[in-house]
DNA sequence: TGTCCACTGGAAGGGAGGGCTT
DNA sequence: AAGCCCTCCCTTCCAGTGGACA
């Protein structure tokens, strides 16, 4: 019988012990590190539930990384074990935990609460098709058949509002003067603390009854929160002096951001066992470094919508051709001709102009407005994506396979 | 000091698409 | 099938603007 031909990686000896998804952003562990007094604060105003009161609003703010995500979740699993442990009459506390990033209107996330209560009654919200009125209508009346407390865990609040607006907060943080039996209260997590100037001062007073910061960890804290990981996904000796020290330093000059040094930590070892070796070392964290940023961009570039892949090629080409200055109307004539070459509608400046703006808040490109006096203002648009590598994923979408190669020289050219 | 450029960015609204209710 | 509802993507319209220049 031929062999097969994975036998070859899979005789490696793995340099993990059992699962590498100790090493995800996802995994909690049964401590969490650095983190007691924000855990002992939050459970504080949290203890409330348990008593079958209404806790405060919560809201916490700190950048990606810093463990809010971890916290809250953490606090979730407890209230659980709490509940279950208590003797009765024990008060029915649900914590419901939703991220914004994923579902992101008024409707979805008023369904997706809705569907926690009405699963109890084997009903269900369907996607879409339903008034929000009637979503909040029977949310509400589901929650109230019984005395409970909900805690809302809105993790990245602040996409949520920037996107949908605070109507659907404003709703929530009334509902407890509608409720008779239930009391529902709000966690909001954000990674920006100037989200709250955008909601409407009511619902900002009564979401932030409490607020809590958390600070980016620094290189010793990183260090011994790699350490913890480390311990439970490599066997011992598997890991080289100073790996990671290096994951710790490299990730704590940058934001001090936990789930980046876990990623590092974790490409690193994969880096390792791709190559065979025995050992993780300071030159695979380098490595692994480099691959995660490229790979980062290369799903970005990869997934954007056509539309945006033709404008990230007109201002690929514009640099190529060696205008480090481009202006929204430079990148608008080049893009004009691509959609046209590619056969897709042609989008008006005021469109693309968004988009350039979307492309910038994902850093793929950089995109000031600056004023030239009487040469108007407008934004200066430059590259911050490798441009070899960047082309060549975008060349790769069969829809852009018109302009595939293409090179605009000159203004001329440009109207063709 | 006022003008004027080349946009910016907010607002309103249309219409397609998906899905529900009656 | 007709009539709703919500979301997404987009257009149209337009007041506003930073700063070089006359």
């Amino acid at each position: 019988m031929q062999e097969s031909i994975f036998k070859e990686y899979l005789d490696i000896k793995s340099i993990f012990k059992k699962n590498r998804d100790v090493l995800r952003p996802s995994y909690i562990p049964e401590k969490l590190l650095h983190r007691d007094e924000h855990i002992d604060q939050i459970a504080s105003i949290l203890a409330s539930a348990l008593r079958g009161d209404q806790p405060s609003n919560i809201l916490i703010f700190g950048k990606t990384g810093t463990g809010k995500t971890a916290t809250v979740k953490y606090l979730g699993k407890e209230i659980k074990k709490a509940t279950d442990t208590l003797p009765t009459p024990l008060k029915d506390v649900r914590y419901i935990y939703i991220n914004c990033e994923i579902v992101d209107t008024q409707y979805g996330v008023l369904q997706n609460i809705g569907n926690r209560f009405i699963e109890d009654f084997n009903e269900r919200i369907p996607p879409t098709g339903w008034s929000t009125e009637r979503v909040y209508n029977i949310l509400w009346e589901k929650i109230d058949q019984s005395p409970k407390v909900v805690v809302v865990v809105l993790d990245e609040i602040d996409r949520f509002v920037y996107k949908s607006g605070d109507d659907t907060l404003y709703h929530l943080t009334k509902i407890n003067d509608d409720l008779k039996n239930a009391k529902v209260s709000l966690i909001g997590i954000s990674n920006d603390l100037k989200f709250t100037e955008l909601l409407d001062p009511r619902v900002r007073s009564r979401l932030s009854d409490e607020k809590i910061v958390f600070p980016p960890y620094d290189a010793d804290q990183l260090k011994d929160i790699l350490r913890q990981r480390a311990e439970i996904a490599f066997e011992d000796g598997v890991i080289e002096e100073g790996v990671i020290s290096l994951c710790a330093a490299v990730e704590a000059h940058e934001h001090g951001d936990a789930r980046r040094a876990l990623d590092l930590l974790r490409v690193a070892a994969e880096l390792a066992e791709r190559s065979k070796e025995e050992q993780i070392n300071e030159n695979h964290v380098i490595r692994a470094k480099n691959k995660i940023e490229l790979d980062c961009v290369i799903e970005a570039v990869r997934t954007l919508p056509i539309q945006s892949k033709l404008v990230l090629m007109s201002i690929l080409i514009g640099e190529e051709n060696g205008n480090h200055k481009q202006m929204t109307g430079d990148v608008y004539s080049t893009y004009r001709t691509l959609a046209r070459k590619a056969s897709k509608g042609i989008l008006t400046q005021r469109r693309v102009a968004d988009l350039i703006s979307e492309l910038d808040m994902m850093g793929l490109v950089s995109a000031r407005v600056k004023s030239f006096g009487r040469g108007g203002r407008t934004k200066v648009i430059t590259v911050s994506v490798p441009l070899l590598e960047t082309r060549q994923v975008l060349e790769k979408d069969p829809m852009l396979e018109p302009v595939k190669g293409i090179k605009l020289k000159t203004q001329s050219t440009l109207e063709l």
